[in-house]
DNA sequence: ATGAAAGCGCTAACAA
DNA sequence: TTGTTAGCGCTTTCAT
């Protein structure tokens, strides 16, 4: 390469970096017509490896589908914006997967890594991550301060106490929320919401709530509970634990001839594609991915003393809540019911 | 490292890749030991610079949701049976995010790149890519031999007149396909398959197609012509782009008051998991991941004369199909029509 | 069974 | 304005 454009290494270096370095124009034309002739690639590999710094950032998702597909390609763009590239890797729910694609994200040595719904626990995660890599974590409750930068999380208790109220105002005496097992935390906030709604309500008014596991939708048990409530002439409100699952439920329910939302009104949280688009339409709890997004690159860059590439970022326009009790490193996110025909 | 062990840098390396040279105990426990305390941690930038070699694959896909989210689920477990990587970038529909992905992924100098749908066209992509990289491409229709070293389709056009002779079988007289505009080549193959369907009915046998684009399904122009269809008493079969697009025109025709599959009977195609859970069930053309999948990382590690890992691949459970014409470079999927309520 | 040394392709400090 | 040089952290060949 230097020596087909006739000058030094370094020159080369300082051309296809653009250096603050005062550059002959004709040593600049020399050193492109090289590259074109010699069909040249850096090798980012070695570039790294010198100026010990990556300018590659990760990302570790449970899935690729579903909600975590927008979450990655918003992630991405900002992350671009930024002057860095990120890589996303998704566990397809495999604990061994997750260790894999971080160990080898930290062997190729990306700047910073944000972890979305980690399956390791805090202790575990501290001893493998280590002191060099930056983190953040995504619906990470209570963890320690000093496993990663901090957490952003998405407000699932205020927005499961939001969906009761809503399902109450419309007339709904019973209440039942769809769990999801296997979603440990994010399910447990729900739940909290969940309860704390109902506890609002005051007990002697006559409310009924229920917790249901999702596996009890192939069954019949869920169903002979729902004739119950439907039999006695009442209102049923559900929220499930995500629109795929109130979509299934709908459907479930529709195949039995229920009517929806003249019997049973459904919320779903996340807001999915399939909530907009079903009929009836589901009532859902919207996730800002921009506010959630931006606030997790702001705290990775601004540990990394980027200033420059800060300023692509504004935080002012986004909101955040702080639940009593939550940790000075935790971020959450509100939850903004979005009401549609599902409980009109 | 090699100081704290007290051994030199070669024997550390020797170690740690467990290489096929004869090692005392002592010094594998020394070595070991010393891997923990140091909290050492392979960089594999420079053991990939020195090794000319990153045991590392690229994908780069359209999206990360829907049907390529398990696309790249097993893709991504395929190729770590094979003891490779695989970085996933998604290049969300925008074509420059697309050659911003490429040129990362060569600039890392991945060992091999498998690229979904892509929108550069052959010429350019044969320029960009270069010689160094093998590359194998999905859903490449006429490509010439000398971009990539094959390309893995699916049988659209076999399965799309699977479903227009499934839809006539089931006593449709009118035939409409939804097309989706910026699909470009599969949208395509669709076509000509649902041309071919309603062509071998022969003509004057009274059988009625359209083909109607994605954008109108949010217009009224489309529902006229179905009114149209339904008051004349006959029936009309919907072949529609993908599962969500039959998903969402089942919810348009619900909210209508239409009912399917009585008046109307509806195909979808790809077999998202939309198709299994929507009321009704919407009957779909299914691709065999497994099938498509090993077929192209079989190509690529065969080029990398990869022979050990080839073992973990095996093909004769897997059925392709060779339409008239199509280049020897090009392997076709058939696609199987799965058989759901909404045309019964 | 282990070590010395060259080199992978680049960056960055400094010299010219 | 350009060139020289010393690494970055590994692998690999060849001595020992």
């Amino acid at each position: 390469m230097a020596r087909a454009a006739g000058v030094s290494i370094a020159t080369v270096s300082n051309v296809l970096n653009r250096r603050n370095v005062p550059l002959a124009e004709e040593t600049i034309r020399k050193v492109e017509e090289a590259v074109q002739s010699l069909g040249y690639r850096r090798n980012e590999m070695a570039a790294s490896l010198s100026r010990k710094k990556t300018y590659e950032l990760g990302l570790v998702l449970p899935h690729f589908g579903g909600y975590f597909a927008d979450f990655a390609h918003v992630m991405q763009n900002l992350v671009h914006q930024c002057g860095y590239h990120l890589s996303v890797y998704s566990s397809s729910g495999q604990p061994e997967l997750e260790k894999r694609h971080m160990e080898m994200l930290l062997q190729r040595r990306v700047d910073g890594l944000f972890c979305h719904g980690l399956a390791m626990n805090p202790e575990s995660t501290r001893k493998f991550v280590g002191e060099g890599t930056p983190m953040v974590l995504f619906n990470a409750w209570n963890w320690p301060e000093n496993v990663a930068l901090g957490a952003v999380n998405l407000d699932f208790a205020g927005g499961a106490e939001k969906a009761v109220r809503h399902l109450v105002d419309r007339g709904c005496k019973h209440l039942f929320y769809i769990s999801r097992e296997g979603a440990r935390t994010t399910n447990e906030q729900r739940l909290i919401g969940f309860q704390r709604g109902v506890k609002a309500l005051g007990s002697g008014q006559g409310y009924v709530h229920r917790i249901i596991p999702t596996r009890s939708m192939s069954e019949d048990e869920i169903f002979d509970s729902i004739e119950d409530v439907v039999k006695q002439g009442e209102m049923l409100g559900i929220l499930a634990f995500d629109d795929g699952n109130a979509f299934q439920l709908i459907s479930l329910l529709q195949a039995r001839g229920y009517h929806i939302p003249g019997q049973i009104k459904v919320v779903g949280i996340n807001n999915q594609s399939v909530a907009m688009h079903n009929w009836p339409s589901i009532t859902s709890l919207d996730i800002d991915l921009d506010n959630q997004v931006s606030h997790a690159v702001f705290m990775l860059l601004q540990h990394l003393e980027e200033g420059a590439a800060l300023r692509n970022i504004s935080l002012d326009r986004f909101e955040t809540v702080k639940p009593a009790g939550s940790p000075a490193h935790e971020i959450h996110i509100p939850m903004r019911l979005i009401p549609r025909m599902s409980t009109e």
